[in-house]
DNA sequence: ATTATCTATAGATCTATAGATAATGC
DNA sequence: ATTATCTATAGATCTATAGATAATGC
């Protein structure tokens, strides 16, 4: 993968990535049935380069729930990075999810736009979470009979926290996140004292993050675990 | 509420119900963006008819939705009627709602498509779970901090599971549903062996249910325990 | 006589593309 | 010379309604 080829193939790169900024902003607002003209209007790109990159709408919000679930894991995998135990990485990655729909309301509308995708799909969390929770299980720390069905579980309740986070402007998200975390690492198997002290632990910074000049979806392994 | 009014009444609210049905099997399907003459094709209605009864397409989708909402919410009540332990009739109400993914899977993709409404909306099962979650607190039965964080914790992770039994149509829906409803209520705060024993008891029979003959949505009283 | 439904369609809206223009590569 | 983008629009599609028809009430 040549990183930044030549400048036409960057321009290309530049309205591409403007028409999936423009279709994750009508998903998040939850109106995806508009025109594609106004799309193309909002991403400030002509309307016939609408078909240079996407066959129809459909194409284009697909594709866009599919970078806002890379971006999401790539954010996960950041911030997780230099963490060991799997049971700790399962318990951030899911406080900073939490904190997520505070800190990148968009991209959490995204997700919550589609809701379910999050709990089955390939890309961003239900992979990451099942890895944890197996691996987890494996160590001895969880214990769990149907690691998927788990799994299912825990992204159902962050789609459910978030809805609430969204509903509930006011409500403390930090507070909400942490005591979800340590509620589904009881019932992970995880003794309660166990399970409240790992979600008391310093979460890395997540502002800031996210916004890698380089890779996109590969593992980062700097340390940043400045504590908030 | 005068029952049965006259003819032109019932015709009126025959052609209701005819577009609502088509309506939910549009979203059922996930193909929500048709032509309004599609739905009223579907629905064996005259497409001027649509306008007596709807605004928009998007009116008739909301309302759609609300009245599957009301039917999942009767049938809960009708299926729960005469058990008294708030804790029993919040795990039998989510090994129900587990099954019913199977038992009635058009209602079931209806929730699924519009996903995180069932976790907040004043109808169907949020208002019921944090009815059966309040009650069972205040019994001392649950050991819950925030009833409404566990209200959507338990919405979202129904969801999942809903997902998830579309997505693998061989599991066993049984085991699964009772596997969740299990580990949610240790998470909530009953002792494991408990939790266990409430989500073995016998179901009351759900074939035949939430066709009623006479009212909607008032709760049923008539105590049907057939085991299945 | 009244009310609901149905058929047919004018007018509005949207999609997809043709052809022109602009940017880049060589 | 090549490639991507932009503008303008033909043709397809959809919405919303007018006017006709059918069902019911009295």
């Amino acid at each position: 993968m040549a990183e930044q080829a030549d400048r036409l193939t960057r321009r290309k790169a530049r309205t591409r990535a403007a028409l999936l900024e423009a279709a994750q902003a009508f998903i998040a607002a939850g109106t995806t049935n508009v025109p594609i003209l106004e799309i193309t209007q909002a991403a400030d790109v002509g309307m016939g380069s609408f078909y240079n990159h996407f066959e129809s709408k459909e194409q284009l919000y697909q594709a866009a729930v599919e970078d806002a679930l890379d971006r999401y894991g790539a954010l996960l995998d950041e911030l997780t990075a230099d963490v060991e135990d799997p049971a700790l990485v399962f318990a951030q990655s899911f406080r900073l999810s939490g904190r997520l729909h505070r800190l990148r309301p968009e991209l959490s509308r995204v997700l919550l736009n589609h809701g379910l995708e999050l709990a089955t799909s390939e890309r961003g969390l239900a992979p990451r979470a099942r890895r944890d929770i197996e691996a987890a299980a494996e160590a001895g720390r969880f214990t769990v009979r149907d690691p998927e069905l788990a799994m299912v579980t825990v992204a159902g309740a962050l789609l459910g926290l978030g809805r609430l986070l969204h509903d509930q402007p006011d409500r403390d998200a930090e507070a909400a996140a942490d005591q979800v975390a340590e509620d589904l690492l009881r019932m992970l198997g995880l003794p309660a004292e166990e399970a409240r002290e790992l979600c008391r632990r310093p979460l890395p910074d997540v502002e800031g993050a996210g916004h890698p000049a380089g890779s996109t979806s590969a593992v980062n392994n700097r340390g940043r675990t400045s504590v908030r």
